[in-house]
DNA sequence: TTTAAAACAGGCAGCCTGTTTGTTATCTTC
DNA sequence: GAAGATAACAAACAGGCTGCCTGTTTTAAA
């Protein structure tokens, strides 16, 4: 790698770095430029070579914090060795929540991302991420027999997503994640259950 | 009524109206409030005089939003004599649905009023609407014996409602509502039945 | 009728965003 | 290795928006 390039990766860096910290602190719309590149200990002028405006910082942001969320669910997962689906279902939801009790990611992901992106390139990229986990997983339960395969997949995997979201939210922003965990992760794992034929 | 508070409330209605209709079409962000104002026939001063600041204002639209649609679903839902609250619940969630078709309200209610109002504010107006009804349908299918009662009812209430909001998003944002509907609909009715016991 | 207050209108200051122009460092090519 | 080209950054600028503040008019009350 050129020293030009890794220097430019450095700054790329640490503006996202800077502006992940912020947006989910305070949100989007609450932190501007100035103070992101201030933190990044950078200037404007590089902000906006990297990046074509403030969104798509933003929607580089959003796409490291779920390509990091995949990665650490999707390990998970695997490591079961994939012989239950259901099991595998259940371990994800279960590790999902657990990230949410340290809340940048829900705030960032689910409060933020639709109304900042627009719900269209919102959905378009959780695909890439997040919901296609939940495709695959849901498709790995019909192909074994123990979900019930009369409902429109990916209608369904939207909903589910959805709901695993709302319960991500209830955790972190709760006075209490622990206990709140506590409650919304049966409440989630209820209607997976309640998929099974 | 007194005169003047008459035509108070007349411009704070249109200044409302025409909140509502651009904040649906391009967002809060997107839209000053000069051109709130100029279409509402108003002035900016006198929409500083009825609301605290722009969030005040969106917080009058999506006050109102919910408030229409409670009173046409749970309009709906009491016309089945409330004997069968599964039925009931069945019709909330498909008349919800048939009123995301047209797409204002998802998009206001979904992608920007968690953001602009922040998660804890939304929660909390949500709860005196939407998650209101849910949770009280919820408790009435438990007392009839219908639901399974071993799973925290607020939590599921919260995770069924970001479903039923999540199909909504995908009807209001498809090309095609009708066949969207066709698709989501059954998605939450599953999930619903899932938690039959 | 006088007084007070509500309803509104317009202007002002400060901030933020995106663009543009300018400068320095790095890479490539001859 | 020198020179032109290009990437990386810096700083100033214009336009727009928000919230406030100061007036002005209309209505209600005393």
């Amino acid at each position: 790698m050129s020293r030009q390039a890794e220097k430019s990766e450095a700054t790329r860096a640490h503006l996202i770095a800077a502006a992940r910290a912020l947006f989910a602190e305070r949100g989007y719309a609450a932190v501007g430029t100035p103070e992101i590149v201030e933190r990044a200990g950078s200037s404007r002028g590089a902000m906006y070579h990297h990046f074509k405006d403030k969104k798509d910082l933003f929607r580089a942001v959003y796409e490291q914090l779920q390509q990091e969320l995949i990665e650490e669910i999707s390990a998970e997962m695997d490591g079961l060795g994939g012989a239950d689906p259901m099991a595998a279902l259940e371990t994800g939801v279960r590790s999902y929540l657990r990230s949410c009790v340290e809340a940048d990611r829900a705030r960032i992901g689910l409060i933020e991302a639709p109304s900042v992106l627009g719900w269209a390139e919102w959905r378009e990229i959780d695909e890439r991420y997040a919901l296609g986990v939940v495709i695959a997983g849901l498709e790995l339960g019909r192909a074994a027999g123990m979900l019930r395969d009369d409902v429109p997949l990916r209608a369904l995997a939207h909903v589910v997503l959805a709901g695993l979201g709302e319960a991500g939210l209830l955790i972190a922003g709760a006075d209490d994640p622990e206990s709140a965990r506590a409650d919304a992760e049966p409440a989630v794992l209820a209607l997976l259950h309640g998929l099974r034929r």
